[in-house]
DNA sequence: TCGGCCAATGTTTACGTAAACATGGCCGCC
DNA sequence: GGCGGCCATGTTTACGTAAACATTGGCCGA
């Protein structure tokens, strides 16, 4: 195909439509002004040759990108990737890009880098999905003008922080053991970086003390399955363990196999709630009683966040907490009595 | 804090270093014929007044956005978010970002729709990650300048394209449980539309034909845990049935639960494979013999690719088929002697 | 009837960068 | 010792867009 031109511009749309180019600026965005039969010509003139409206010119002029950088770690976490499509799908429906901007390590030092690669990126407002203790605000300096929302993170006073409810999923996992007539709940951690595996274990231990319970101690997990069976392996061994809450679903299914393999029926002998709420979970031997994550909505927050600072220019930071939900399903019932 | 000034240019630089923007910007570029101390003078100015390139002005000027836009559906599927974070950060290792264009539905005039917004997009290159039998080449019109790879589809005449190597995969997967012994394989399928689930059914079949064994009726599923637990259980009704081949790990969980429920066992009576090696499927019950791809590299190869057109223009077309390997954990076993 | 005003459109300019071209000083060679 | 050439740096210009300002021409009211 032999191109006619490699990029049609303004003045090209302008010569054939045979109008000044400022017209058709003013037709390619929509200001009013242009009278009916012209403003056809112009968009005759643009279907004819293709025209684009070409978006680094327009970011130079505007000194609006209209891109939203994303900064996270990893995507193999289910709420990761989960939260990263429903702030793409949000942004889009605002008419705003996404810019991925992966962090190879969870170092501060590369955390840095990405804010300063950020500078040069064409980017009008940022949303971090990581564990904000991280960052470390008095080093890190943000280019003027670049907005920041994070995810996961205590870092309310400083910048605006929308979260899931890590705290209160995790009382009511707790709770509905409880409620079932365990003496006391056994608890899988998350890697001891991550605040949202650090509050799910706050809670956790709350709860219990509140209701007057011993705390056992927990057993460290780094999210994956893997971890899991080898605390459901411990926990099996704990003759007086009768619930056990893991951090995540992903341990969660590793805490089943193990109890599985040793011989420990669930939900009969050991109850267990998982977090998360994966799409598998339900898929689970036994089907996993879990809490439910709304990661949509935490990323239709993130979007509503970052737009009201970049196009409202409102600075007030804060916490944005996204309500959780306890699905019962067949991993728990009450303990066998003794 | 009082922003001394909303952005910086060359201009702020030179007058500060004492020499023309030009000079500035051969600094900034690395580009050579600026003499030593001129060179710290300019970059002791760019540090002090906070300089970062402005990317817009940039991209206006060379017509490159060092930029790739990625099409995707979902990020929910395991492939597609690993995929996508492999091309993250091999994009970044290269210097380029990446901008991501969800597709609310895998229509083809939603596709349209994000091919034409890809005009307005800052980006050099386009990998699309989806079926493409939903792009109908005739009717899309790409911005000039825009190149494309492909993943999961198999548009290699048209466009460049990249897939895990769906074929050998089931053909070891069903290969392996011919050769435990099993008369035939039953196949729990992806949805219809899939390019993926289409290869990997193809090539199920063909090879039991080749060995010359009876082909059983596919069962349809669509992924999710949920189709193939339902497949199970018409699986767990059929006496023959004694190997399954699910085409992702999702679906074998699914199954897995179902044969499970009724109380057939694993593998002793029934083995079962899955596809993808999530990470999980280790921690199934049993852990699942499945098929790994590596998502990793199809990522890597998609960068590659799209750089190799975007930076040396070449545009021959063609397609690279990532290895797959056999897992063999403990879902998988001969047959009982009947 | 004519001045003024508004609506439609055109002209100029600036956004920040970097290529292309221009300048000036110094060194080496004959 | 003079001149050509080259290296370091400066000046001009263009990228495509859109705001700000300028210019038409027609219509309305006094």
């Amino acid at each position: 195909m032999g191109r006619p031109k490699a990029r049609v511009s303004m003045a090209d749309v302008a010569r054939l439509a045979g109008v000044s180019s400022q017209t058709v600026s003013r037709v390619s965005t929509g200001h009013p002004g242009v009278v009916g039969s012209t403003r056809q010509q112009v968009l005759d003139a643009m279907k004819e040759l293709g025209y684009r409206p070409n978006s680094a010119a327009r970011a130079l002029k505007s000194g609006q990108f209209r891109t939203i950088g994303v900064i996270l770690f990893t995507l193999s976490t289910t709420g990761n990737s989960r939260t990263l499509e429903a702030i793409a799908t949000h942004a889009a429906l605002e008419g705003y890009a996404i810019t991925l901007i992966p962090v190879a390590v969870p170092t501060q030092d590369s955390v840095l880098g990405a804010f300063t690669r950020l500078g040069e990126l064409a980017v009008d407002g940022v949303i971090v999905i990581m564990e904000v203790h991280l960052l470390d605000s008095a080093t890190v300096t943000l280019p003027p003008h670049v907005q920041v929302v994070v995810v996961d993170s205590d870092a309310g006073d400083r910048y605006t922080v929308v979260d899931t409810d890590q705290a209160d999923g995790a009382r009511q996992a707790v709770t509905h053991l409880l409620d079932l007539g365990h003496r006391t709940v056994w608890h899988v951690t998350g890697p001891e970086e991550s605040f949202a595996g650090e509050r799910r274990a706050q809670a956790w231990r709350d709860t219990l003390t509140a209701a007057g319970r011993e705390v056992p101690p927990p057993l460290r997990g780094d999210w994956s399955a893997e971890s899991g069976y080898r605390a459901g392996l411990r926990l099996a061994d704990e003759p007086d363990c009768t619930a056990v809450f893991a951090a995540n679903d992903q341990m969660a299914l590793g805490v089943l196999r193990a109890l599985h393999e040793r011989g420990r029926a669930v939900p009969a002998q050991i109850s267990v709630v998982g977090f998360d709420d994966i799409p598998e979970s339900g898929s689970f031997i036994p089907p996993l009683t879990t809490v439910h994550q709304d990661f949509a909505e935490v990323g239709r927050h993130c979007v509503q966040g970052i737009l009201r600072q970049i196009e409202h220019g409102e600075t007030e930071h804060g916490t944005t907490l996204v309500p959780t939900r306890l699905v019962v399903r067949a991993s728990t019932a009450p303990p066998r009595p003794a």
